[in-house]
DNA sequence: ATAGCCTTGAGG
DNA sequence: CCTCAAGGCTAT
């Protein structure tokens, strides 16, 4: 491979303005031939004879402010944000070409900036967020139409939630003053099929902004606590889950993680500074516990864990508080009946976790409070989105319950973790516990 | 990781 | 409409 990259850059380097040529005049040859069959008139100047300003390949336009071919171009938007310095295996001026534009990335990046490519160009995070969000609700726009066009039938009645359009202002009063609906809890243990969204015609469109709001926090909770832990090293028998101070210790990556989540939220970065480590350390045990919803599998009783599964059991033998093993995995078997898999939900879940307007030690509790109520009113539109209304507000209210209830069980869950000896502990869950 | 091809909003 | 220039997707 270092045989073939060293030989590529001494032969590129004593050719390299050969190859430009050569490019250049078989790609005047296509043109040609293609201009004389399809426009014999202006064949001169129709099809572009663009090249690329960094390796020579055909062009199609400006890419990032220079003329570039689409692979230079991919490989600016994919190199040119990385804060890693690459760095050039030989003298830091390879000959960047056809052929040799893979060898050296360094230098096909210096060469990318010296024809003048602008990395500001490239979209941060949030401008692809809006640009998607667009391009979205378009889509969402088109296929509106596209039923409507369909559609021009009566309504049908089959579906019972959709308690929309004629009464609706009356009907939601009646509904939740009436005594025959069922309670959320029992509605929400097993997920009612019959319920499920069909039909979007009615349902609530989000704006543009909450569309974004939502994707944001969802992307950033996908890439942080709701992903898996890395492979934990070696085999993980149980024995690594006999103790509680090694429950904790081994929740120390999933910190971290809820480290880097609250770090990507815009709204959390605008809080003081006192709040944030107030609201951090006191959703440390409800996030672990939201965790460990997201990985239980309720057919098999078990967490599910890069390394295999780990059966409930042994959270029970670990604590030896049975009523505390209970409550965790009804908690566990009941949340997950009722969100499934919908990261958005376990997203939003868990940033009305973090912003808690009644947690210890918070300064600016009415900040908080409308922080908190900002995403609570984003559930609650997403819900309308995805399901009817009524069903939307039972479900709202199913799942806030299960927020309050989430706190009554990581308060018990404290209680164990005071248990622990400190000289156990990780120093980074010690002072993110309060345990020190 | 690369690179070709596709989709798309903005602007003309 | 049409073109330009972004990002997305995906076979390699």
């Amino acid at each position: 491979m270092s045989d073939d990259l060293q030989l590529m850059m001494s032969e590129s380097g004593s050719e390299s303005l050969d190859t430009f040529q050569d490019l250049g005049e078989s790609d005047d040859c296509h043109d040609m031939s293609m201009d004389e069959h399809e426009h014999p008139r202006k064949r001169l100047k129709s099809k572009d004879d663009k090249l690329c300003g960094v390796c020579g390949d055909r062009a199609l336009g400006y890419n990032f402010n220079a003329i570039t071919c689409e692979s230079c171009k991919a490989f600016f938007r994919r190199n040119a944000l990385k804060k890693k310095k690459m760095k050039c295996l030989f003298r830091g001026n390879c000959i960047i070409d056809v052929r040799t534009r893979r060898f050296c990335p360094c230098c096909r990046l210096q060469k990318c900036l010296d024809i003048g490519m602008k990395e500001n160009m490239i979209l941060g995070e949030h401008e692809k967020r809006l640009r998607m969000a667009k391009v979205t609700e378009n889509r969402m726009k088109r296929e509106e139409r596209g039923k409507v066009m369909i559609k021009e039938e009566p309504l049908d009645y089959d579906m019972q939630p959709m308690a929309d359009s004629s009464n609706a202002c009356s009907s939601s009063v009646m509904d939740s003053q009436s005594s025959n609906a069922p309670s959320p809890a029992d509605l929400f243990e097993h997920i009612p099929e019959s319920m499920m969204p069909t039909d979007p015609t009615s349902y609530r469109q989000l704006t543009p902004e909450e569309h974004e709001l939502l994707e944001e926090i969802t992307i950033a909770y996908r890439e942080t606590v709701g992903s898996s832990l890395p492979k934990n090293d070696p085999k993980q028998d149980e024995s690594h889950f006999n103790t509680v101070s090694s429950w904790v210790n081994n929740s120390e990556f999933a910190v971290r993680r809820l480290i880097k989540f609250v770090k990507k939220m815009a709204d959390f970065c605008r809080i003081n500074q006192e709040d944030q480590i107030a609201s951090l350390k006191s959703s440390v045990v409800n996030t672990l516990l939201l965790r460990s919803v997201a990985f239980y599998i309720v057919e098999r009783d078990s967490w599910m864990t890069p390394n295999g599964e780990i059966s409930t059991k042994v959270l029970k033998t670990t604590t030896r508080h049975g009523d505390l093993y209970d409550s965790h995995i009804k908690y566990c078997r009941s949340l997950k009946s009722i969100v499934n898999n919908n990261t958005k939900l376990f997203a939003l879940i868990q940033t009305l976790i973090i912003f808690n307007p009644d947690a210890q030690n918070i300064r600016a509790r009415d900040e908080m409070s409308n922080v908190q109520d900002k995403y609570l009113i984003l559930l609650k539109h997403y819900l309308e989105h995805e399901y009817s209304f009524e069903f939307a507000k039972n479900y709202f209210v199913a799942i806030l319950g299960k927020i309050y209830e989430i706190k009554k069980i990581s308060d018990n869950h404290a209680k164990v973790l005071l248990q622990v000896d400190p000289a156990e502990i990780e120093p980074i869950m010690l002072e993110i516990l309060n345990l020190k």
